[in-house]
DNA sequence: TTGTAAGCGTTATCAA
DNA sequence: TTGATAACGCTTACAA
């Protein structure tokens, strides 16, 4: 493997200003300069990462931890939007998987008791970051949560992607769930939607109370009376979305708000069973924007997370952070990303 | 940050003999191994990663190059279970995605003639990696294809995932296009289906030719004459299906074996147009168990292409080059990893 | 069984 | 503007 020296000893100067000149250092002439970079161009020479990482006190690394990889569907599209918008700004990228939905199937949606073992294995990610010499972490969720993992005396900066760090403690990217929600209801309002009943998510979950805050706000600008009577709650999978569904209808609802798009799919299911038309007898609304909303019958209007954004986003602040010493103490409330509406065919 | 000499310090030993246990070496006595053990468990001691690297021949790292990450629906599982059997084994990962499909959208599928702006922009991951001084590379297809992109003086080894190398110069793990298909048509044929028709992906893609070898086998298997006129080929993509199925129900054929879901899902558009059941009038199997599958409706019958198998075999395969010099001489035939069907309700 | 010392390739400091 | 030199933390001969 060629080294610095080499390329030194080939353009008849000291290892430094090579090293110098590939670190955009500016103090020699042109000449050399462009004699060096030549030579390095030909030899194709690549410095080496572990000496780098060695001497370096600037890595500029970013470590991507991520709980989940393939199971979460917002994973991958955040971690390469991560990735495209780090290389761009001239940092690494480190990926850290957690599986964490093989590993603890039950325990990570956080509601049986053992969120600590979340904890328990983030734990080792933080310090795997840090022995990676990570310039700063973005920690990806795989569900919006509220997280409390990060060590104590972690002195990297850190920010979170989909979920949120407890008390605001670090910077965070999420959905804008109340406007994209309160977006939504306007729509179905203006296209003379008044009894619009609600599939939410798990109760105390923060999307389900958010957006529920976005569908009230709505109500209230377009005057129309709140009625808890058809809000329901699901679990986020499709067959609580059928169950909830078949209340709703039973109490002579016949638009749905589905705070997504699997449990939209269990609204279908239900439809078809009653032979109601989606789209004709009834009007149902998604979240999230998966694939299979295309693949629906009939397709299904919905409102799209904008994953790429939300990597941009986090990949931003932690450079941020990284590079600006006063921004670390900047405020920490979660910036939050529009949905945007896609139309499809599923609301009258 | 803690180092071997702090903890030599603190146990009144070397350097060396620190490193040396914590290398597994064995030419100590057990209690100087127990009394560093303990003191490197107490204080977190954490080797430094990039001082190890620059040391190390053997680095213990993989290093997985993808095309895509997030737009190619196999790539993410594949890539999970690459990292986690890597870790399991001992193995540290590193991921370089080169984001193909945002790139070059028209060019990754290979067929406009600029396939080798593929090449141009592997040479720079297949450099990464060797700068990160990977022991290994798994290089992760977002499509089947044959691939010609590994620079000619490269000494780390490569396995193919998904994908394969031009003229079997290295391993690789594909789907067992062949069988898998056969078996698709063994079943159609048990359930009483003869006249099959096939809705292919591109004619010259290499999966489309050995899955028609498959339908072919079985049909001689089973004594049916293979008729060409009932095989339409598409692109992979939605619309094609909903073309192809169109003519091969003009010409009288009640069953469809397409190549991938995509595909299915067009048929199933034609079917609705044409006011035939899914399931009933007519009978349509697919390819890949996308998630899709499960909410077109009637469900999609597939077969389920194994992700997890997939990136599990890439990853014994290098270790095993890795590890074993000899090994790295034994045959680069393809591995094959069948698909396994997944009955749902899209089948007389 | 344990310790000494050299060296990996780079960058940072300081001197020329 | 350039160069000499030390240092990063670890592993590994080799010496004790």
């Amino acid at each position: 493997m060629i080294t610095v020296k080499e390329i030194a000893k080939m353009c008849d100067v000291s290892p430094s200003t090579v090293s110098n000149i590939l670190n955009g250092k500016t103090n020699m002439t042109e000449e050399t300069r462009n004699r060096v970079l030549k030579v390095v161009q030909e030899t194709g020479y690549k410095p080496n990462y572990y000496a780098q990482g060695m001497r370096r006190t600037n890595n500029k690394t970013i470590c991507i931890i991520t709980e989940e990889l393939c199971q979460s569907f917002s994973t991958p599209a955040i971690v390469e939007s991560i990735m495209a918008h780090a290389e761009s700004s001239g940092y690494r990228t480190f990926l850290i998987n957690m599986s964490m939905y093989e590993k603890w199937k039950k325990a990570y949606n956080g509601e049986l008791g053992n969120e600590h073992l979340l904890e328990e294995n983030t734990a080792p990610a933080f310090l795997e970051a840090e022995a990676v010499r990570a310039d700063g972490v973005i920690y990806v969720a795989a569900h919006g949560r509220i997280l409390d993992c990060v060590p104590n005396d972690y002195d990297i900066p850190v920010v979170f992607g989909y979920g949120m760090s407890k008390d605001n403690i670090y910077k965070s990217v999420v959905i804008d769930d109340s406007n994209s929600s309160e977006e939504i209801i306007d729509y179905l309002i203006s296209r003379g939607h008044k009894k619009i009943g609600v599939i939410g998510g798990k109760p105390d979950n923060f999307h389900t109370m958010w957006r529920m805050e976005g569908y009230k706000d709505s109500l209230k600008k377009n005057n129309i009376k709140f009625d808890k009577n058809i809000i329901e709650y699901g679990d986020w999978e499709r067959a609580s979305g059928e169950k909830a569904a078949e209340k709703l209808i039973a109490k002579g609802v016949k638009t749905i708000f589905c705070m997504n798009d699997l449990m939209a799919a269990g609204a279908y299911d239900c439809a078809r069973k009653k032979d109601l038309i989606v789209g004709k007898d009834i009007s149902i609304f998604g979240f999230d924007n998966r694939e299979i909303s295309e693949y629906l019958y009939p397709t299904l209007s919905t409102s799209e997370i904008m994953l790429e954004k939300i990597g941009i986003k986090c990949c931003e602040l932690i450079i941020e952070e990284i590079e600006n010493e006063d921004f670390r103490n900047t405020k920490k409330e979660p910036y939050r990303i529009m949905c945007e509406i896609t139309h499809r065919d599923s609301v009258v």
